[in-house]
DNA sequence: TACAAGTTCTTGACCGAGTCCAGAATCTCT
DNA sequence: AGAGATTCTGGACTCGGTCAAGAACTTGTA
């Protein structure tokens, strides 16, 4: 959450051809330092940081983010839209039923599990989501 | 969608103490007819045999027949909720990001695929949800 | 067949995450 | 510094889903 950092999120965003602005580095920060928040947690790191920020610029940063790989958006049933920094590897959430806690997930099957798909019906297939339910140590009473 | 298996639903219902109601075999016969359909198109169909009824008796008897396990629900990210009446097998899905357009999959890897995580981090896991994302014939124009 | 108790259905207001739009502000390149 | 493109703001709006209270229906008992 430093300069330098800010500095390496600029240039991230550079190299995929997006403008340096301080509201969009504010919100890489926010998820960042922060993983599985919503829209709205991330709107409210922003306004701390910076003052103020819209509704609109967050939606609209966060989903250009999403598209140029820069962040992943999860979104488990009955839950709002949830951001993550760490991309590119595929992993898995394991998710509370009770209060919706989230951790990251190594599949124990592989690197790509359950990519292949018996019948794939002719579609092109790119991500094999998994999520794993229950309920967190809490919740269990 | 004939008597006898009216007949079936109304036993079905009993059998997990809940009251037989018109509207109840009705969005039953909805579901089944049609998997994956979502809440509105229930109560269409529903609307089309009965004349009318509530959108909250539509989400209620939803909701029951989950809890009960006669219905699974399904909700892929960016989607509505859907419901389906193939229960207990903990089959996955195949969802077209351009269309909605959606399957069922059973999974090569087995039974239960990836239903154990390396760090369970002290959870009580029901349930390893697996969605395929990918683009449909029709959507990779 | 009638009744009471419990469950379910209807109606209508409401909620909240997310989207749409048009104009103002900001960033980047020359 | 200035032009052009991109991004941000503010406010209205959409829509799937929920809440609440009273009317209607089911079911078990006699």
């Amino acid at each position: 959450m430093n300069d330098s950092n800010a500095v390496d999120l600029a240039d991230k965003l550079r190299e995929q051809g997006l403008q340096v602005t301080a509201q969009r580095i504010a919100v890489m920060e926010a998820v960042a330092g922060n993983p599985h928040v919503a829209a709205e947690d991330i709107t409210e790191a922003v306004r701390n940081k910076l003052g103020s920020i819209s509704r609109q610029a967050v939606y609209d940063t966060l989903g250009v983010f999403v598209e140029k790989n820069l962040l992943r958006r999860i979104q488990p049933a009955g839950s709002v839209a949830r951001y993550e920094d760490r991309v590119g590897d595929n992993h898995h959430h394991l998710v509370c039923r009770g209060c919706d806690l989230m951790y990251d997930i190594d599949c124990a099957v592989g690197a790509t599990p359950c990519l292949t798909a018996d019948d794939d019906h002719g579609f092109l297939i790119d991500e094999a989501e998994v999520v794993h339910w229950g309920l967190c140590p809490a919740c269990q009473t």
